[in-house]
DNA sequence: GATGTATTTGCAAACGTTTGCATTTTTGTT
DNA sequence: AACAAAAATGCAAACGTTTGCAAATACATC
């Protein structure tokens, strides 16, 4: 690893005996270039074990192909870094961008303070941005938009917003998982989650909904506020138990780890699923199969997601305008909820 | 967003009437500059929404502040990069280059073929390389080591090799997980995980040697290999039972997705937990005390674990020598084993 | 062989910082 | 008031690409 005399285009062009645009233009390859000394080039290129400066295309071409992705993070407990389901679109987010050559430097709401686009695009970090969660405040997103860059974020896609959304169709999830647990015989469904949060309230639109139209008037009490973790859910469920006795036999969580949390409350308390209390969750982790009992719940697709996110983001780096799309939702049925 | 006309350090340094070494020295907080002119320039930058072109400052330094972490991924099934143990530990690793003054650029095997050293490093993408998963073969990361590219590596830390590894005391892990075990009146414990790789080995040496201590001699058909998702446990764990009945009374799993695979296949088959069988797990992930019963397991400190990786890594870049480094496990005991 | 048109290459100027060195300004000493 | 030393600023040359334009070469046509 001789660090001084790194290999540059200058050099390679040496070698080769040619200029270096015709080497620069040999390994982009630039149909300028007859094919055969394209070719020669990019194999001497190879055996040199040459790679073109990224830092100084960069510069000169003014395009970074790098994607910022910002997991907005709503409490300061590390524990919600670790829900499977963002962290999974991450994954997936990554792959497609990998696939349409760019590369994904990731970041969350709690590290980078401050004017997002002015740290991620005016200062040449990256193209664009994808932000996973509305965060309960959108003013941060509001100004990133407002400033132009390109940027697409994971979360209500029905939001009144200056930027594109992409985000599951939350209204009929809650609906489709209140209605399978009515149909199941269910008389008292709890939904457990945050309606003030914007994908959460959608969910609980459509469960109201599914009560409404079951003739079962929705019963403020049977709303249960509780944080996207399951160590919140299995405390708020224990204690809502403890006060107030079993006043449920169905459960509408925001989640596949709230699912748990809940799953786990009721089980300590030989409480038994699907019988006694129907459980359906939210997101189909992959885990959720595995849970005992397996778990019922509605699906979001994270790749098909991050495809149409990415797409939305590239449109807004052609120059063209993105817009915000809602993604379909599928009810997955298991072991914790009554078929009817 | 006037873009044609985006704001330069030239242009700054036009606006407050200075060259622009001094707007440049003063962003930097070089005390060359007088401290007023510094803080005054600094204000001025922030008024105009100033901030650096990072691609020309790496250009010209040489240097990118961005670390390069690779999820090296075994299988080809997009399962095991949802791993939530290997997801946790990006999620720390990101907080704790944050911290100092680095940004990750996040990539996994299947996507970065070909020259990691090269790719990352010479292509000035980033300063240095956070690997994920030693693999199978290590045949990649001897390369990346021998072309001098900074490089920490989590796996097995006793494993030969020429660069940095850091990672838990396997060996210890599966002493103590037997051992546990043992001490709760297990007398025919399975080890579920492939002794082949590199850490999993270490686990399983550790128990075998716990199983000699105990008099008992390590029996082969008491290892069963298998994948590290929960999915295969659970399909291997039930094919075991059928063919072979309940030939054990204890499981040493090698993850606790691995465990939770497991659990499910025995409930569903009636065995009780702890009581027909002790299992215990190795990560101790978030949702591991949410299983039911909660999960017994040993600990693996992502948070520390991440700080010692930046460490080695900051120590390499730095000019100075790195070192592989062993980190401690605890055995936290729950309710899927028996305690002495 | 002359001419015109395609094809292939090279020249040289950017892109926006940082930094060694030279220069100017300030401060302190006699 | 003169001078030296210290502190603050500026000049200009890099860093390694890409790309508009000009130049050179190849090919076809008469």
């Amino acid at each position: 690893m001789s660090n001084e005399n790194k290999l540059t285009l200058a050099g390679l062009a040496k070698l080769a005996g040619v200029s270096t645009s015709t080497v620069s233009r040999a390994l982009n390859d630039n149909p300028l270039i007859k094919k055969e000394t394209r070719e020669s080039l990019q194999a001497l290129a190879r055996e040199n074990n040459f790679s073109l400066n990224r830092a100084a295309s960069r510069l000169r071409t003014q395009k970074t192909n790098v994607i910022a992705v910002i997991l907005n993070l709503i409490d300061d407990t590390d524990q919600s870094i670790s829900d499977p389901f963002l962290l999974k679109v991450v994954g997936d987010l990554n792959q497609v961008l990998n696939q349409n050559g760019y590369e994904l430097l990731l970041s969350n709401s709690h590290m980078t303070h401050g004017d997002w686009a002015n740290y991620f695009i005016s200062s040449s970090r990256a193209d664009g941005i994808i932000v996973i969660g509305q965060g309960k405040d959108t003013i941060e997103l509001d100004k990133v938009a407002k400033s132009g860059a390109p940027l697409v974020v994971w979360g209500d896609p029905n939001a009144e917003s200056n930027y594109a959304v992409v985000g599951s169709n939350n209204d009929l999830g809650g609906y489709l998982a209140t209605k399978h647990l009515l149909e199941g015989g269910c008389k008292r469904i709890l939904f457990l989650g945050d309606p003030e949060h914007a994908e959460m309230g959608e969910r609980h639109k459509g469960y109201t909904r599914a009560l409404k139209e079951a003739k079962l008037g929705s019963n403020k009490d049977l709303t249960l506020p509780c944080d996207i973790t399951s160590k919140v859910a299995y405390e708020k469920v224990g204690e809502a138990i403890l006060n107030k006795g079993l006043f449920f036999d169905g459960i509408v969580a925001t989640s596949d780890m709230v699912a748990l949390g809940a799953l786990k409350a009721l089980k300590e308390r030989y409480i038994n699923i699907p019988n006694d209390v129907g459980i359906i969750g939210f997101d189909d982790i992959a885990m959720a199969e595995l849970f005992h009992p397996a778990l019922t719940t509605i699906k979001q697709d994270t790749k098909l997601a991050s495809k149409v996110m990415v797409e939305q983001l590239l449109k807004q780096l052609n120059g063209q305008a993105a817009e915000s799309v809602v993604m379909d939702v599928e009810l997955i049925k298991r072991k914790s909820t009554l078929s009817n």
